[in-house]
DNA sequence: TTTTATGTACCAAACGATTGGTAGATTATT
DNA sequence: AATAATCTACCAATCGTTTGGTACATAAAA
């Protein structure tokens, strides 16, 4: 058996940035062979198809947030606070550097009226974070206020990622998190003067 | 023929409603010339190339929404609240039945690395719709405030937006508007009291 | 230990289909 | 007859995918 070149992550992870940069239809199988150091054909003993490339692609992304950024929210070990605040950053970092917060949502965008399978994948990871976010707001709301203000501000960091990308300002995410930052500890000592 | 088929307005509308589903990689100019009702070469008669077309398009789009929507802002028969109002009626009706609102986003990300015309026709329209609110907050907050907040107004619809789209969730962009009158209603209140 | 067999990894080339775009003939209107 | 709009036919290039064949590392057989 010849060794691969690659192992499996970081094919996805070649691929995820051509993606990124040049969205679905945008990118050909070519650019994904040579961003990968192969030849075109090649690439189809690693995946039976484009689609199902990004599937994976979009996958992997999903599962990593949810494991390794979102279960901070239930670390009993920090104060919801810390918790909110140690989610903030790592987004930030995710958005801003690693740039590959939006990624899920302009495919998303991009592909929303033909390719199910991908809405499907994305859809699910924001009903993930609106449910991590739900639980760390229900320690300073009650129920019904804690699911609006955890939709709304999931909404609001996309639209701050958004602006940010759209107008080139870095700042825009950063003013965004402080000032939900600050809401939140309003938020809380609210709740201890009840 | 002496007369043309089509009148420019209703090339670049049927134009509009298939770069609006497909995206603009995913349209072709196939699909663009059948929503047209002409042979793709016919196609050419009207237009230099599909990303002329586009940035017609993206540009008619843009001149649209300065002229007939955030020139309400200014209207000087209105007091401001309601001013807002407006501009906040006229949104929702656009972005939720005319679905065109977020076209410009959607195409700002999918492009944005690839076709740089397109990125400043885009952008150039989020900053007269940031500079429209920030002359609508400037009745009731501070020069710097005002610039923030309007921006930060924008974020949030336009978060709204794609949440709505993405989750298939239509009360988002209502209630988000709902929050942001109600908040402007404070602000008048406390700028009285002051 | 050497040989043989097997399966994987990859390349080079080509597949049919589609891409954006062009040229010239045809049609309809004045 | 002149003009403008449209169609038909075609181009070269590229698309995603499949092919036939080769290099090579391992496993089994001698």
């Amino acid at each position: 058996m010849a060794k691969p070149k690659l192992d499996r992550k970081t094919l996805l992870r070649n691929s995820l940035s051509v993606f990124k940069t040049m969205g679905y239809n945008g990118t050909s199988m070519n650019d994904l062979a040579k961003a990968n150091g192969l030849l075109k054909g090649s690439m189809y003993h690693y995946i039976e198809s484009k689609e199902s490339l990004m599937l994976e692609v979009l996958t992997a992304l999903k599962d990593h947030y949810v494991s390794r950024v979102f279960n901070k929210a239930f670390d009993e070990t920090l104060q919801p606070y810390q918790r909110l605040k140690e989610l903030a950053l790592r987004a930030e970092e995710i958005f801003v550097f690693e740039e590959g917060g939006d990624f899920l949502v302009n495919i998303g965008l991009e592909t929303k009226n033909s390719v199910p399978a991908f809405t499907q994948v994305i859809k699910s990871f924001f009903q993930e974070w609106i449910n991590t976010m739900k639980y760390l707001y229900s320690f300073v709301l009650d129920e019904a206020d804690a699911k609006e203000k955890a939709e709304f501000m999931v909404a609001e960091i996309e639209g701050s990622v958004l602006m940010m990308k759209l107008l080139d300002d870095v700042n825009y995410l950063h003013r965004t998190n402080e000032r939900l930052l600050k809401e939140y500890k309003e938020l809380e000592r609210q709740k201890v003067y009840k």
